[in-house]
DNA sequence: ATGAAAGCGCTAACAA
DNA sequence: TTGTTAGCGCTTTCAT
């Protein structure tokens, strides 16, 4: 193994000014900078983590917490861990991936064992039992998602509220006047999960600023309980020519069901979804999609900024992007 | 933080025997033992992770490197991935996750640098320009898949060869006397993924000692190219009542065309499938999973014995495990 | 069965 | 602008 005193040697200067040289944590001048990069690169000199690690107090590694939880849509949690990975490299970190199944024992364990210097954790609940945990530990940490109260802590999201508003009003725009949600299972929105009831208020509060007549109902995530509510939805609404899907796996079975029961998409009614990109490009379904390589990107930009001894907001949202699609057209005459 | 020597002081005992108490490396009177484990506990002691490698060159974190590129089933990624965490943990490992965008300077920097006492490698060609490097690396690796050369190395995977004759011969013991294989994208075949070609050799060897007429279709994995190949199938073997498929990508187009075309599955036509359990699940199809989670497992308990200083195999086969569902029955009379 | 002490390789405070 | 040096917290020889 090659070491820092090697390399010193090699160039004709002292350890610690290869250290300085290399992480620029003091001037050096040019010629010296330069005798020591040539000795680092010929010598394929790299720092021991370790050493490192207990002579800085810093690791560089990031933990990352992933979800296993059913009903979470798994290409978008390892398109975020891609990205986080990606991001992280950028700023000369690496990623220690752990599973929600450790709980707030492995939060506890990585911090303490000083093998990770700040956190991400996906899949944030209202009441998140963690939370306790992570404004005593004393390490910066970024959640995706929102519990009730952030206080103290930082999160990031997509703008669900905004998301929800976008969808109406682009059916408004589109001259639809009658529209409805179709949403998460019943037991999410009592769980807890914030977004599911921003989408909720968004939708709302955009269909009445425009003067539409809007309802909600809840969903569960089968393909069945899709059909019943095609069918619900065009008994109490006869004039209904605009839907918001914010259930990914029942958009499919709900287009279908719309169909079945005589109803062309988008002639006689417009589809709009909050969902993985993914999906609404296989259906060819307008949507607000969920950025989750933005999210992973700015989550580990905020980490880096508290890192640096800065102040972050204590909630970032990421404002919607609607793309149309095949699924909307204006209203029928 | 709490450190070795807070610990020794409440015991009563020296850092040394701390160390030896936890790790259990030297014998340890079972009273004094018992001191410091509740001094450790009372304290909440974790060893610094740093300081740890520094003094004992293990880093106890394994690499592991997750493939991007397009065709590779993420679910399945994802899965192979907690599943080796959750390994790694009971070994008291933890694991970092690399891109293999990266590439081979990630794998030399991470162990160079003693990030990672090991490395897990997803997604290994037939001629992966990785494994040079590995061979030179001076630490223990495991690649999910088989190079064409694998000497030195040690690899796993699930048997694909036995997967393909497995298939078969569940069609054979159902009275199917003429079956097909559609398989990967043409490029699969070429660009030299093993497993592909595996598939192939098992399927035909198996045909042809069980007396059975057969044929081999590679398939792109889009919906049109599905009902071509149904089409093709039809004409070229008009007594064709069994079918292999092995490409996740086309299995429901396919299955859709057939019975577009009037025949019935699996009345008039059995299929069998190698592909994640997810989705056949979904289809209710016949199938061989891909035991992603398996896999991992063993991925991590084989370098958990290559650092004890064991040798293992340099191959190990999963073998096949075939579920019958709805897809299949005996052949029509 | 236990203790003392020498590093592991690096960073950063202190000196010059 | 550069060098000297004292640790960082742990493991592990060497002694007892």
């Amino acid at each position: 193994m090659v070491k820092i005193t090697d390399v010193a040697r090699r160039a004709g200067v002292s350890p610690s000014t290869v250290s300085y040289a290399l992480s620029g944590k003091r001037p050096i001048s040019a010629a010296t900078r330069q005798r020591v990069e040539a000795a680092a690169r010929e010598l394929g000199y790299r720092p021991h983590a370790g050493a490192r690690a207990l002579a800085s107090s810093r690791s560089n590694v990031l933990a990352l917490v992933v979800p296993l939880r059913a009903g979470i849509h798994v290409p978008v949690v390892m398109q975020f861990a891609v990205s986080v990975v990606t991001a992280a490299r950028r700023h000369d970190h690496d990623v220690l991936l752990l599973t929600q199944e450790e709980g707030e024992d492995g939060l506890r364990r990585v911090t303490d064992a000083a093998l990770v210097d700040a956190l991400i954790l996906m899949d944030v609940q209202l009441h998140d039992p963690r939370l306790p945990l992570l404004r005593s530990l004393g390490r910066p940490s970024v959640m995706i998602g929102f519990p009730r109260d952030s206080t103290g802590l930082t999160c990031i999201d997509l703008d669900f509220r905004a998301a929800g508003e976008r969808c109406v009003e682009h059916l408004a725009g589109l001259g639809h006047r009658v529209v409805a949600l179709v949403g998460s299972p019943p037991e999410v929105y009592v769980r807890g999960t914030a977004f599911a009831q921003r989408v909720v208020q968004g939708f709302t509060a955009a269909a009445d600023r425009a003067g539409l007549a809007s309802a909600v109902h809840p969903c569960e995530a089968t393909p069945a309980a899709a059909r019943q509510v095609a069918e619900k939805l065009l008994h109490e609404q006869p004039a209904l020519t605009g839907v918001v899907v914010h259930n990914e796996a029942v958009l499919e079975p709900l287009i279908d069901a719309f169909e079945h029961l005589g109803l062309r998409v988008p002639d006689d009614l417009s589809v709009t979804a909050i969902c993985p990109d993914e999906l609404a490009e296989s259906l060819d379904v307008t949507s607000v999609a969920l950025p989750s390589a933005e999210v992973g990107e700015r989550a580990v930009e905020l980490l880096m900024s508290k890192l640096a001894g800065d102040v972050v907001p204590e909630t970032t949202l990421l404002p919607p992007e609607l793309t149309g699609r095949a699924s909307t057209a204006p209203r029928p005459a």
